[in-house]
DNA sequence: TTGTAGGCGTTATCAC
DNA sequence: GTGATAACGCCTACAA
């Protein structure tokens, strides 16, 4: 099929014997077709290898049936499992999703959301924290998935970082540690999952923090844990703000040659594929990407069908995933 | 701004005093346009806060302007650089880049490809190993960026495995090693880092190699190497045929108490993140995803300026980057 | 240098 | 059921 130009519904149209307007109709799955007409449509579209043209569709159509997700860098896995939710909720109702960085387009567009604003989406996703330069339209239905600061008018769909930071106290209570440690940084995410360990750890074991300020870094993590270890070299088990901070806790303890878990157990968040894979086995707490896309999916669907409803806040709940670096005491 | 519709070229020319005509040749920056009228249009660009739709520019013009990426899945990290390098090279012509994975839409596309003939793309990159059930039109323009399997009418821009592989060996060899290892999977890549590696060892060392079939994961790592050292203990260097299996080699050393480098050094191959982290240390042949990049957007852009163009193959010279699990002997 | 008219491929609104 | 016909927002001759 050497084809040159694409075909349009006028190729279809003709090949098929019917009229335009058929064609489309066919095309919008629309009942008031009978089975010959739209048979024969069918068959021209296959023949002719047509495709309608999402430019076409776009500017003709009332919507554009596309919603844009912002991701501030594809360097950060998690969105991976956060657009596996986004396509459960939102492509039943066929929409496409269109993804991109903060640098996907640098040099066309100032930033992500001017392109999909020229894209006309129906809809944005903003997977992570907002950043404020990105001017969204207030009339642009919106949905923060993963961020806890809200945006007034927007939807929030996240993970409960306080009660996965019971989660991870309770894991290590269980195992019969009671001196803890915790290294996180300067983040909103950090700050709640402290004050969910240590308020489920208290009753029960005594709980040592370092937090330095700036982001959650892998080398962050080492520096945090060696300040820890100098004032309280008794800590058995470190919980870290994040698996980037537990991975730099886990080489500062190679480092000083403390082995993990026998001396001490490390426990992460965010249950990244670093931390899965064999060679690293880091028990993390699971933030449950996948169920935070489809909430922002669902939301976002109602948001667009009527802009005017209340934004809501949904949390989502963590769970455990206990792998290597933790062990009974 | 309480913006209802977005503003179209009508809304600017009517607020500028001029036809709709002027503000496109504003728009797209001609020469042609007196100083004064252009100031005009240019702040009622501003004021109205327009954006022109890419629907309607596609539609009208005569290109789209966009190319299409396909990665084969999102979680691969190598596509971040080069999607760098693409920019680097595709944007200043002014073309947008659109990416999507293999799962992105499926549900509304048989593949992403689908989705790319339907925004008229100008152009397609695929990254990595092309599969066959993509089915791009003969007529699309089309570079396999990072896959080695040529596809006739597309250009390939690619590391040079042999090389690296020759790179790795040469590394080792300077480290005074006399008793090399390779562990590889069963693909392309696989095949001539291994050819590169033997060809460069064996005229100063000994080569043995375990190749297993099937991917090259962090478990056939794991399990080439615990095969290989099995029958030769005395191995004190071993080359895997990418990063992920070092990984799973790196863990295997592990279960068998020894240590990284200082028993037996380890080197892998792509320079991934995992690798950079501090708490891995790999040393690794860096594969320039960010020179592959650029090469394929140029080649691209050649073809897409003339289609006829015989399909160019472009190796990219890899190299070493030596971290921690690499010593002398 | 500026304005006019036609067309891009599709949907939407009518009549038939 | 089906088929004309007018938008949709922009670009591109062409005319002025």
């Amino acid at each position: 099929m050497g084809d040159g130009k694409p075909a349009t519904i006028y190729d279809v149209a003709a090949r098929a014997g019917v009229s335009k307007s058929l064609v489309s109709l066919v095309l919008q799955r629309s009942p008031r077709v009978s089975d010959q007409r739209r048979a024969a449509v069918l068959k021209a579209i296959q023949e002719l290898d047509y495709r309608p043209s999402t430019a076409a569709v776009s500017l003709a159509g009332t919507r554009s049936r596309t919603i844009g997700v912002v991701l501030d860098d594809f360097r950060n896995q998690w969105f991976v499992d956060l657009l596996t939710g986004l396509r459960e909720s939102l492509q039943d109702q066929g929409h496409r999703l269109v993804v991109a960085d903060r640098f996907l387009n640098t040099g066309l567009d100032a930033s992500p959301v001017e392109g999909f604003l020229s894209m006309r989406v129906e809809g944005i996703v903003i997977a992570g924290e907002p950043t404020t330069d990105l001017a969204i339209p207030a009339s642009m239905p919106l949905v923060i998935a993963g961020g806890r600061v809200a945006i007034p008018r927007a939807d929030t769909v996240a993970n409960d970082d306080h009660a996965g930071g019971g989660i991870a106290a309770q894991h290590l209570l269980d195992l019969g540690h009671t001196r803890l440690g915790f290294v996180g940084a300067s983040s909103a995410a950090s700050a709640e999952r402290q004050a969910g360990f240590e308020q489920s750890a208290v009753p029960g074991a005594s709980v040592v923090t370092t937090v330095l300020p700036g982001e959650p870094t892998e080398e962050a993590g080492s520096r945090a844990l060696g300040i820890l270890l100098d004032e309280h070299p008794d800590v058995t088990a470190v919980f870290a703000a994040n698996d980037v901070m537990a991975l730099g806790a886990l080489s500062e303890l190679a480092e000083r040659g403390l082995r993990v878990p026998e001396d001490v157990s490390v426990i992460g968040y965010d249950d990244t594929p670093v931390a899965a894979m064999r060679y690293v086995g880091l028990t993390s707490i699971d933030d449950r990407s996948v169920e935070i896309g489809r909430g922002a999916g669902e939301r976002l669907l109602a948001r667009i069908a009527d802009p005017r409803i209340a934004a809501t806040e949904l949390l989502v709940e963590p769970r455990l995933v206990a792998r290597r670096t933790t062990a009974a005491r």
